[in-house]
Parts: structure tokens; sequence; C-alpha cells
RNA sequence: GGUCCCAUAGCUCAGCUGGAUAGAGCAUCUGCCUUCUAAGCAGACGGUCGAACGUUCGAAUCGUUCUGGGAUCACCA
């Protein structure tokens, strides 16, 4: 691995950051930290500096301000050619070549990730294996997975991390139900995939379950008295119960409905184009925390009640009082998230750990962290809870229980089949082999799939509407796809007819969206720190869906190879080359491929 | 009831570390394919940025209160 020790790419917005705080410091003897912003399209101007907030100090008129130091930067920074001053906002014009030069730096810049020296590790995905995967699901592995690459291009070193909830009371339930009503049935007997198989049982269960206790209440029991008598319940206790001491026949049922669930999850991770490093099974690490619990005993973090169960008081934090084993000395679920958040730690050694789990689990990892706080683990600040909000339906929320989900299966094959219809309806693909079209569909559909749930802030909850199929025009995955297909497409024709894409480019006369298209590259590094910091993929989607559409109304307007000057048609060649570099790598941080053609 | 999250155009969303006249897409309407891919481009229409106060030269952005929606406060996971 390559390690920079300077950032080498010139940077026109430091350096003119610089030459403004010498200009602020010459006229006025003072030392401000400078923020540019781009200036308003109907100004003249690259970067406008805003002298409002000198005014006070100064007990100057803004205009005056801004004029003072717009001539100071004439005269004495290279960059600026001309300003001109509206209210307080200094709106600067730098040099001509400033474009050229800037372009010629992004063509030579290194572009190997260098290593920021710290490591992270990213749990994601983490399905029950009593249910195949919906929706919530593919939101929840799509962002963890975005993550995951944007934080590698940022420089971690990244582990990939899944935490698979093999066992407990709702895995029994499905192979309770099994047990009665499946008649030895197979994934090959009944074609089902695996997790489909399993996933059917846990709804037959709750139906079964729902009927007897509607039995008991017709003989008198109330509602709550039913609900925990009814003897389909007690069974899937029991069954628990005999899982945990070993029971020969329960733990060959559940290898066995397992071994189905996980054929049928690793289709879906392999359709869905998602991995991991490593994984996690809760039935090894179940037990895992009791040992945390005795230190935090022992430190006088934790309290004992009198019968026996063990407690934290967290209100000094603003929380409550938990539970961190029970009377019995069972754990309970943050029992177990202790020991495996050590576990992860003491595999890795990671100086971030990151959760991508839904919101509904805030407080739970409120309470995680701030008990990890208060045992001094070394690794407590750097841990992050990537809250997600639920993906609800016109009719509510999701539930498996009830079969009220929408199936990622499912709709991965919708997708593709609509991806299907509207590629062939555009007819552009007449040359493409069976293979070729099937690849290209799946690109497609993860395309709309992937962009259409990851361009959305994570934190905000979002609604599916399954009448409404996804678009794949305007703001959309096929729509950047595209993009990079016709540029691919250029890129090919100047192949073709032998036309070099040079690798500098001379001087040349820029058009105003040939300079935004510059801007927009060069501003990349930005948008990628930015999405880093913030566990962000929806930054990454939103930055390359400008760039392609800034660079679709170049493409309408002007064109690379009819150019007649042949140095601007190089020029453009070059730009559109970075461009859809740019979209694929942008793209790339999503988990979406981009097409040749299409 | 306590705590946390969300509220921007008819719908789906950007913008939020305070800056100039709040931006896209979808939908509706009007133009543009004998020229590098029309999954595109140009334009029209569409807004009390949930409400009220406050801080500020300046608030969609920060603070307080309120309204609406969601989550959570289990010896479930």
């Amino acid at each position: 691995m390559r390690l920079r020790l300077r950032n080498r790419k010139m940077n026109i917005e430091k350096q003119l950051s610089a030459d403004i705080q010498n200009s602020l410091s010459t006229l006025y003897q003072i030392d401000e930290t400078v923020e540019l912003q781009p200036t308003r399209k109907e100004f003249e101007g690259t970067y406008t500096y805003v002298v409002f907030p000198l005014v006070k100090a100064l007990r100057k008129n803004p205009v005056e301000i801004a004029n003072a130091i717009g001539e100071h930067l004439k005269e004495n920074s290279d960059l600026v050619t001309n300003f001109n001053v509206v209210k307080g906002f200094l709106n600067l014009v730098l040099t001509k070549d400033i474009w050229t030069k800037m372009f010629n730096s992004l063509l030579s810049a290194d572009r190997s990730v260098s290593n920021n020296g710290q490591s992270v590790l990213v749990e994601y995905s983490s399905p029950n294996t009593n249910k195949p995967l919906h929706l919530g699901h593919l939101r929840n592995n799509f962002l963890g997975y975005s993550v995951a690459k944007i934080l590698s291009a940022a420089g971690f070193d990244v582990t990939k991390a899944c935490l698979v909830n093999d066992r407990g009371i709702h895995i029994c339930k499905s192979m309770i139900a099994y047990q009665q009503f499946g008649n030895g049935e197979t994934p090959e007997s009944s074609g089902m995939k695996g997790d489909h198989l399993a996933g059917k049982y846990y709804v037959e269960f709750d139906k079964a379950y729902k009927k007897e206790i509607e039995g008991l209440v017709a003989i008198g029991q109330t509602e709550e008295e039913a609900k925990k008598n009814a003897p389909l319940l007690k069974k899937a206790q029991e069954m628990l119960l005999q899982w945990e001491k070993g029971d020969k026949d329960v733990v060959e049922l559940w290898q066995k409905m397992n071994a189905w669930v996980y054929d049928g999850f690793n289709a879906t991770y392999k359709q869905i184009g998602v991995d991991f490093d490593k994984t996690y099974y809760e039935s090894d690490t179940y037990l895992l925390g009791k040992d945390i619990v005795d230190e935090g005993l022992e430190k006088g973090v934790f309290y004992t009640k009198e019968d026996g169960s063990v407690w934290i008081d967290l209100t000094e934090e603003g929380l409550d009082h938990k539970l961190v084993l029970r009377g019995d000395g069972t754990s309970v679920y943050i029992t177990q998230d202790l020991g495996t958040t050590e576990l992860k730690y003491k595999d890795y050694q990671t100086d971030k750990s990151i959760w991508v789990v839904g919101n509904e689990q805030d407080y739970h990892f409120q309470v995680l962290f701030a008990i990890l706080a208060k045992l001094g683990r070394p690794y407590a600040a750097g841990l992050y809870h990537l809250s997600y909000g639920m993906v609800d339906l016109p009719t509510g929320k999701m539930k498996s229980r009830e079969g009220t989900v929408v199936d990622a299966d499912d709709l991965v094959s919708e997708m593709i089949a609509t991806a299907k219809d509207t590629t062939e309806e555009r007819g552009k693909i007449a040359e493409f082999n069976k293979e070729e079209k099937a690849e290209l569909f799946r690109m497609l559909a993860l395309g709309a799939l992937k962009y259409f749930l990851l361009k959305v802030e994570p934190k905000k909850r979002m609604l599916f509407n399954p009448a409404e199929s996804i678009d794949f025009q305007g703001n959309t995955g096929p729509f950047i796809q595209y993009t990079h297909a016709r540029i691919k497409s250029i890129l090919r024709k100047a192949e073709a007819e032998n036309i070099n894409v040079p690798t500098e480019i001379g001087e040349t006369e820029l058009q105003e969206i040939e300079t935004d298209l510059i801007y927009l590259l060069n501003d990349y590094p930005s948008y990628l720190a930015k999405a880093a910091n913030e566990y962000s993929p929806s930054i990454i989607a939103n930055y390359c869906y400008d760039l392609a559409k800034t660079f679709n109304s170049f493409y309408a307007e002007f064109s690379v190879l009819n150019e007649e000057d042949s140095s601007k048609r190089d020029f453009r060649l070059a730009l559109v080359k970075e461009v859809a570099a740019k979209l694929k790598e942008g793209f790339g941080l999503l988990g979406i491929d981009v097409p040749e053609r299409m």
C-alpha cells in the first residue's frame, strides 16, 4: 500500500483563500479564516468571498471593504484578474488559464487511494434465519456496502462484517411449524429457495398461533393469558431450551433449516452484489458478554438487585436504568452486544466500528455506547450507529409475520423484467448476445433500485409504492448509467477514427458549461470527504446526478468529434473521458456498475 | 408522559458547518432526433421552506415553544 505524505494536487480554492488571507492581514492586520463559495450564475466570477462578517470589526461599510480587498487581490494574486462587488459580496474573476491548469492537474493526478492510517469495521445486513430478505434489508445492505466502499475510497482500511441472527425464539417458531405442518418438504421438493421455505413456516406458525389464541379466548381466557398459554408458543419456548441444552434432534433440524436459509441468502447476496469479509453467528456469540458484566460489577459500574438481576444506572447520561443480565443469569440483547463488540475489537482492533441498523434501535445503541464508555473501553469513542429510516408501504409498515412485505428476490426479478422491457422498447442493443443482454438488464435493474434507495439521506424514512415501478428516467440510476454509455460511445468512435485522447491539453477557449464540468470534477474529493464523514452515500448519488446532468446539457449543445478546431476537440475528448471515469468511480462507491453501451 | 428522529412545489427528494432571486426529478403543457445513443436537451407551470417567537447586517439552515407524523422507553431481538 502506498502512502502519500502530502496532497500534491493543485487546489485553487486553497490558494485563493490563502491569497485573501494575505490581503486581509496586509490591509487590515487581521487574521481570519477564509470561506469561499461558488459565485452564483447570474454574476460574473468563479468564487465569492462574503465580507459582511468583517464589517463589525473594521467599522467600514461592506462595499468599501470588498473593493479594497478586490483591488489588493488584483494587484497581488496570480489567480485574480478581475472582480466585482455586489453589496457585501466580492465576486472574483479568475485568470483564464486557471481552468486548463486545473484540468491538467486533474489529468495528471495520482489516482491511487492514499491510506489514512485508520481502520473501520462496518457491520450490516445481519439477517434473521427465519425469513427471506425484504425491501428493508435491501436498504440496509446497500447502505452498508456503499459506506464500506466510501470509507475505503477515503483511505480507511475497511472490514465488512455480518452478524447472523441464527438462534432464538423466532427461529424455533419456524422450526415448530415445519415439524408440525412441513410433511418433510425441502427446497428441492417444493422448488422454493431455502430462505423462502423457512419464511413460509414462520408465517404458518403465526397463523396457527393466532387461531389457538382465538380458541382460548373463546373458552374464557383473556387475550393476554391466551397469548402466553397457547400450546404452540409453549412448544417453541420448550424447543429453545432444548436447543440450548444441545438436544440432538432439535440441533439437527436447526442445522438443516439454517443450511437451506444460507443457500437462499447467498443466492440473494450474489444477485444484489453484496459481500462480507467476516461473518459472525449469534449461536457462537450469544453467551458472550457475561464476563463484561462481572467486570462491570467489580468496577462498580453495574449493581445487583435483590433478585440477582444486574443493572446499570444511566440517568446521568440522560437515559434510564437498564438491565444487563437477567436474575437467572441469562443474557439479554445488550449483554450479547457488549460481548460481540468486544469480540470484534479483539479480532480486528479497528479505530472505528459502525453498525448499520434501523432507527428503531436508536435507544439500544445509545445505551450500548454509554455502557462501554463507562467501562472505560478505549474503542468507545469510535463506535457509531448508522441509523436509517424504515421503508414503509402505502399500506403501512412491513411485517414479515403477517406476510405484508416486499420480498427482495421478487422485487429484483420485477426490476429486471422492467429493465428488459424498457431497454427492448428502445431497440439499441440488437447486436448484444443473450449473456450480454442478461448482464445489462441486471445492471440497470440494480442501478435503478440501489440508486432509488441510496439517493435519500439514510436517516429519513421512505415510502415505497409497489404499484408505481421505480423510474428509469430523470433523477435515477439508469439516467446516470446512460450518460456513461453515451460518453463511452464517443470514446469508441474516437478510437475507431484513430483520434487519441490527450493526457495534457494546451490553452484553449472554454465554454461556460465546460468550466462547470471542470469545476465539478475538481470538487469531487470534497464530496467524497463529506460522504465519508457523514457516512452518507446520498452525497455521492447527488454528486453523480449533478455531473451527469451538466454533461448532458453540454452534450446537447456542443459536439466533441464534429468540432473543427482540433485543440478544442481534443480537450473535449479528454473532458468527457474524465466525466465518464468519475461517474463510474462515484457509482462504484454506491455499488452500482455502469455499462459500456445500453 | 419522558427521550430521539422527521416536516421544503400536487408527489418523491436536494439544499441545512447562516449569505445574493430556495433547486432537481415525476406529473401537466410547449418546442428539439438525415449531425458523437431522445433512458436526452431547452422552456412553461408550480413554494406562507409545518407555525410562532427569538439571535443576526442576513434564517429553509441556529435557539425556544407549539402542531403534525414516526420510533423508542421489555428480565424480546
